[in-house]
RNA sequence: GGCGGGGUACCCAAGCGGUCAACGGGGACCGGCUGUAAACCGGUUGGCUCAGUCCUUCGCAGGUUCGAAUCCUGCCCCCGCCA
């Protein structure tokens, strides 16, 4: 029997999920009264971890309050495969390094969220390596139809992109690795709910009870458009410096505000604070969920320092230049210090985007006396800092 | 195996003998403005400390031509239909 305080807190863990599938299925887990196996796998492919993956991490994190275990799935085997879930196209390989590297520094960050006493964290190698007889009673669990409905996979066939036979499996061994762990749970964003729902199927077919399905939304990029993620350039890493996880948040458009909100801090804007004012709260709560409460008020006034003032940050590097020359080719001295192409910094320099110790340089003047940029700062755009260093 | 379509810069996509370092859109970057690295407006978007009648780039390798992303040959890869 479902007790209401299961209900509850069944509700309360479902708040802020788009689908928890099936129907009261998750009431009914938890009343079995012993700890559930919430699983999340993550695919190594990417080294760092952004506020996107972080949605996931937090829910997990509210089961671990509950007194669940977080079984994390390294997915170093399906890794050399590559999801194909919301690609268009067939992904890159990576080598095992590459995994191996990837797989430390994700689980580290992971930790920035998670209960490190309450999770089991395992590599998906250890079951999936299978002989070809494992292989073909997996394979038998699904059919082509029930994998080529799913959305990704219509639209690049429809589409006529390539679909290598072995995306095709990709859905299979995730599955397989809800029969290896036993999940009791597993979660994933929106785009991961066909996975999840045939990691059910294939449950089944192993004479296993099957896993409930809770999906979070994704969270929108910078952009406040896409979704967040480290190829279309419009994340915040958990490891960015604080002043740049400061500086990214407050430059997402308004529009993306209460949704942020919502899947990071799991509460509504509040409601007495206008926009600009929203996103520093907001804001000064990712750097101290990321660096700790210490980090916030310094990435707060850097910020300040640097866009609102116009004032130069607090410590930037150096560029190094000999002083064995008369003249500094700028073009040269902008290579080395923000390592963009000279032809890029002739560009910059022709569109009043390269100021030293504040002042435009005018156009026109490529080189100039060592003298003159001696000790000065150097400015790229409005974000990019070096100070000149002759020696 | 046969027939047809296709591979262009970060992505999408035009170009189909010179005027092409290559239209347009997206993204990114720079400038202006601003409450912000929002929005909006304008610009830039292969490389070179020789900035030029320079070098490299239109799947790869050759060829034709004064001249090729554009034509020809071979190869590789992708897609579709038929078998």
């Amino acid at each position: 029997m479902n007790s209401p305080a299961d209900q509850q807190l069944s509700a309360w863990l479902q708040r802020d999920a788009v689908d928890c599938l099936p129907k009261g299925e998750l009431e009914r887990k938890l009343a079995l009264g012993r700890p559930l196996r919430v699983k999340l796998g993550i695919d190594p492919t990417a080294a760092d971890i952004h506020l996107g993956h972080t949605v996931v991490l937090r829910k997990l994190r509210e089961f671990q309050d509950q007194g669940h275990l977080v079984v994390l799935i390294i997915g170093d085997f399906t890794a050399r495969i590559g999801d194909p879930s919301g690609r268009s196209e067939t992904r890159p390989v990576l080598s095992s390094e590459m995994i191996d590297a990837n797989a430390r520094t994700y689980t580290e960050q992971a930790f920035l969220i998670l209960d490190r006493e309450r999770v089991e964290v395992r590599r998906n190698s250890e079951w999936l390596d299978m002989t070809m007889d494992e292989l073909f009673r997996l394979a038998r669990t699904a059919t082509v139809a029930q994998i080529t409905e799913r959305e990704d996979f219509a639209n690049r066939l429809s589409a006529g992109a390539p679909v290598a036979v072995l995306e095709l499996l990709y859905p299979l061994f995730q599955g397989y690795d809800s029969v290896a762990v036993k999940a009791d749970v597993e979660l994933g964003g929106t785009d991961q709910k066909f996975n999840l729902l045939l990691a059910r199927d294939v449950q089944r077919a192993y004479g296993m009870e099957e896993q409930v399905v809770l999906t979070m939304p994704i969270l929108p990029g910078t952009d406040g458009e896409r979704r967040m993620s480290k190829s279309l350039g419009n994340y915040v890493g958990v490891t960015d410096p604080p002043g740049e996880i400061y500086g990214k948040t407050l430059s997402i458009p308004d529009s993306a505000l209460e949704t942020w909100y919502t899947l990071l801090l799991g509460a509504e804007p509040p409601a007495d604070l206008g926009p600009r004012d929203a996103k520093r709260a907001l804001a000064r709560a990712l750097v101290a969920r990321c660096w700790g409460a210490d980090a916030v008020s310094g990435a707060e006034r850097e910020f300040d320092r640097v866009h609102v003032a116009r004032e130069l940050p607090e410590d930037m590097p150096f560029v190094d230049w000999p002083a064995s020359t008369a003249e500094v080719h700028l073009p040269a001295l902008l290579h080395s210090a923000f390592g963009i192409s000279t032809s890029e910094a002739r560009r910059a320099l022709a569109q009043g985007g390269v100021r030293l110790d504040g002042e435009q340089v005018a156009n026109g003047s490529l080189d100039v006396p060592v003298d003159q940029v001696a000790g000065k700062v150097l400015q790229l755009g409005k974000r990019r800092f070096a100070r000149v260093r002759v020696n």
